[in-house]
DNA sequence: TAATTTATGTAACTAATGTTACATAGTAAC
DNA sequence: GTTACTATGTAACATTAGTTACATAAATTA
């Protein structure tokens, strides 16, 4: 079971002897929707390999402030957690489940190990850093030049495609700490929008209509 | 000379066979200042390693807004330019020097064949990576939770300590560019700094009282 | 030195975002 | 069913940031 997820979402990314070794030695774990995957100040002992399923990456800072920085998606992971546990530093980030998924965690003594022995374990590293790399260029945009109804539009739209749904649930409270705004605008943003056709507002859930 | 700075910089990054091949194979190049580095789109044939300066790493979005996303100093590499050198991809990036710099070019097709060879590349490619996430990630501190005046004050002061020095020659309009906002309101708020007693202001100079 | 360019200062106004306060409507708990 | 809780809607106001417009001063050029 393991193997086959592995295999269809990573055997044109490793080679088959890292395959094996990952089957052998990887953890698997299944992930409730909301569970806590890493916290803030953690240090991680490995990575994780998403298998299936959604990783919501957020950001905190000392005043308990958050913000919303990334999903993970199957076949991506945490280059935090790499850093993290490459260097036996703490992580920056809280990683939570957006819903149920699954993870291979790999131990943080095979990493370096296994960049000298697989070139696809380099590809996939280096291709991992950067994909994080634009993923923050993205949410810096974001911050820097999008007003906040269009950062909401794009974060319904975005968790929308990553969850594979047309309706999300939530309230407009989880939006607001996500976005790191007050729930009032929230509010009065998704109204707008519900205005102007784009999305339907129930209790607990709204539904995009436009994409 | 150039061994004398990579010694002096790298000598405690690098083993001594990598060092050497730096050496022979790496092209050393000065920059002056204000001198780019690396614009939009490229399409990077290598990474340089920073032996002395300060590069200004700036992002730009298609509609030509730009923020300033970090400073480089020596012992620092570009990670973007390695992501794309190593990927074939363009750079999403702009790199200017800050100040008359000096460089080492290194050749993309040495970057992988280093990786198997060499730990101390390996562990200088993965932390770097590492500084950068981290940059990127007080850049988004910086931009999700902090008012205008104080990214300002941070601005100036993190500029102050990045090219060791107590003023700044610099116009607000310049300023207003790095921080993605009007000259008006750079105006006005180091008017207000300038007042609180925490920097002077010349012409075409900012003099920093408080750190 | 006069003319022009560049940099700065500031007022007045607009727009965006954040805050406080309260009303109402579902939902869950008792 | 009554009570309590949670989610949403909205008005009124405060603060922050962005814009337009213009004045003045310093530096550069003619």
């Amino acid at each position: 079971m393991i193997r086959e997820k592995l295999e269809s979402y990573y055997s044109f990314v490793f080679e088959k002897e890292l395959l094996d070794e990952i089957e052998q030695i990887g953890v698997y774990k299944k992930l409730r929707e909301n569970e806590l995957l890493v916290d803030l100040g953690d240090q991680m002992k490995g990575v994780p390999l998403l298998l299936e399923g959604a990783i919501k990456i957020v950001r905190e800072d000392k005043k308990g402030e958050e913000i919303l920085l990334y999903f993970l998606e199957r076949g991506d992971t945490c280059a935090s957690s790499f850093a993290s546990a490459i260097s036996n530093g703490k992580c920056g980030i809280r990683a939570i489940a957006e819903k149920e998924s699954e993870i291979i965690f790999l131990p943080k003594e095979k990493l370096d190990e296994w960049l000298v022995k697989y070139k696809s374990w380099r590809n996939f590293v280096i291709d991992s850093y950067n994909v994080r790399l634009s993923e923050m260029m993205e949410t810096i945009d974001t911050l820097a030049f999008m007003r906040m109804d269009e950062r909401l539009y794009k974060y319904l739209t975005d968790k929308a495609q990553i969850l594979r749904e047309t309706s999300l649930n939530t309230t407009h409270q989880d939006i607001a700490y996500d976005l790191h705004t007050s729930r009032v605008v929230v509010s009065r943003l998704l109204k707008q929008l519900e205005n102007e056709g784009k999305i339907k507002l129930l209790r607990n859930k709204i539904e995009i209509l436009e994409f």
